[in-house]
DNA sequence: TCTGGGGTCCTAGGACCC
DNA sequence: TCTGGGGTCCTAGGACCC
């Protein structure tokens, strides 16, 4: 095996500055939903100390202090972009995983040719017809690709960290052996894909501290102790594949659409035309993937973070009379569950759906007529997406998601979303001579 | 005051079966 | 007096990823 992974560096802030290149140079930060918490920083915002996941409010004084630019996430835009990076990447070899929104793995096999003069080749293409920088690891296992992609990033961006030639493309292949320790013994073990905060710190609880530590640990003692996860990740570092690239993309097994509120809700009608709207959008989901769901989850709780409140956190599996993708039913789930579970007297802050024991529409179990709710929807379904895909989220909707008579103020914060540049005509970019 | 969303996989333990 | 062994399925919880 011989793989790359493609990765665009701080993807949210960088496909921001695409658009706007005053942007470049500055710190800036993409928001989670709700505007709540940093998902992406810019190397400037990264270098004021702004961590990943932290609290806005804790660092909004950066505004004021430091010029820090906050932005709400505009997942339009990023989801348009890329598409068109992995598209690109896609010609760097014959089979390609798309991992996330931001990285994708690229099967070298078979390929011939020098493979880093090609990778360069690919990472300046997404720069020029994208306007987004990537960093480009090569490696024998994808666990070491993805180590590859760390040392191409990290050389780039604080120079002096690695080999300056590793600098954004870095492939192993191209070194020797005792290279690549070097490598992973100047690399905090955090950094390896697999190993998180819990098992870092037993890791390091034992002694060790590098990549090529855990490179050099006994794959069996892996197992025994941890799991075989870590035997795995082990064996990859060593240059065992044990993961495989996974080249079409598998169906989804869940199906979740959970949000936190613009504000507290206390009311239970509120929380119903809340999860209506969450059903609904869950269903859209399952339908795009042609499957049916057996099983809805719903669960409502309050904010842990507010210790001044009473808690209050419960979920309800509501099972299905017979696998559906159609929204009316879902719904009708979903509120009956929230009738379930939820107590009158608490600050809600988020809730949310989850559609279990998915299955393929097309094996569905035919069965007895027995006249309940057997009338067939599909086609309505099919009209809603349509219209709803054509004029806009939200067109066409089920009744139980409001008609707009109570305040729908439960919707996320979105103060500083950008326009979605490439989605949306009324609000295409516009170049003044 | 203000703290995201959407997933996957693995393991252990209990229930149950013959 | 003597009281088995092997297996599956389900669920909850933990850990990880971006």
């Amino acid at each position: 095996m011989l793989v790359a992974l493609i990765d665009v560096n701080n993807f949210y802030c960088s496909a921001e500055m695409s658009f706007r290149p005053s942007l470049k140079n500055r710190p800036v930060v993409v928001l989670s939903n709700n505007d709540g918490c940093a998902v992406a920083r810019s190397n400037e915002a990264k270098a004021l100390g702004v961590k990943m996941g932290q609290p806005w409010h804790e660092f909004r004084n950066l505004e004021e202090e430091a010029g820090l630019v906050a932005l709400s996430a505009n997942f339009t835009l990023y989801g348009d972009l890329s598409d068109r990076v992995m598209s690109i990447a896609a010609g760097l070899g014959h089979e390609q995983e798309v991992y996330s929104i931001d990285e994708c793995f690229v099967s070298l096999e078979g390929i011939p040719g020098d493979m880093t003069a090609r990778a360069r080749a690919v990472r300046e293409r997404i720069l020029q017809w994208v306007g987004l920088p990537a960093g480009i690891g090569i490696g024998r296992t994808k666990t070491l690709a993805k180590f590859a992609n760390h040392v191409a990033k990290t050389a780039d961006r604080k120079p002096g960290s690695y080999p300056g030639e590793l600098a954004r493309v870095a492939n192993l292949a191209d070194l020797d052996g005792a290279e690549v320790d070097r490598l992973m013994e100047a690399t905090e073990l955090e950094e390896i894909w697999g190993i998180g905060p819990r098992i870092g710190a037993q890791l390091r609880a034992d002694g060790l501290a590098t990549v090529l530590d855990v490179k050099q640990m006994d794959p069996a003692t892996a197992r025994r102790r941890w799991s075989v996860v870590v035997e795995r990740t082990v064996r990859e570092l060593q240059g065992m594949s044990c993961i495989d690239l996974e080249d079409a993309p598998a169906p989804k097994k869940e199906i979740a659409c959970t949000r936190s509120f613009g504000r507290p809700v206390r009311s239970v009608t509120q929380l119903e035309e809340a999860l209506s709207d969450f059903a609904g959008r869950a269903c859209e989901k399952l339908r795009r993937q042609g499957g049916r769901a057996g099983q809805v989850l719903v669960f409502i709780r309050t904010s842990p973070f507010r210790k001044q409140d009473k808690q209050y956190s419960r979920s309800v599996v509501v099972p299905l009379r017979r696998p559906t993708a159609d929204t009316g039913l879902v719904c009708q789930a979903a509120i009956a569950g929230l009738r379930a579970i939820y107590r009158e007297g608490f600050n809600y802050a988020k809730a949310g759906v989850m559609l279990l024991e998915l299955q393929p529409a097309v094996v569905q179990q035919e069965e007895l007529d027995l006249g309940d709710d057997t009338s067939d929807r599909t086609d309505l379904m099919a009209a809603m997406d349509r219209l709803n895909l054509r004029y806009g989220r939200g067109t066409v909707l089920v009744a139980s998601s409001g008609s707009g008579a109570l305040p729908r103020d439960w919707h996320m914060k979105q103060e500083r979303r950008t326009p979605r540049y490439t989605t949306h005509w009324d609000e295409m970019a516009v170049a003044r001579a």
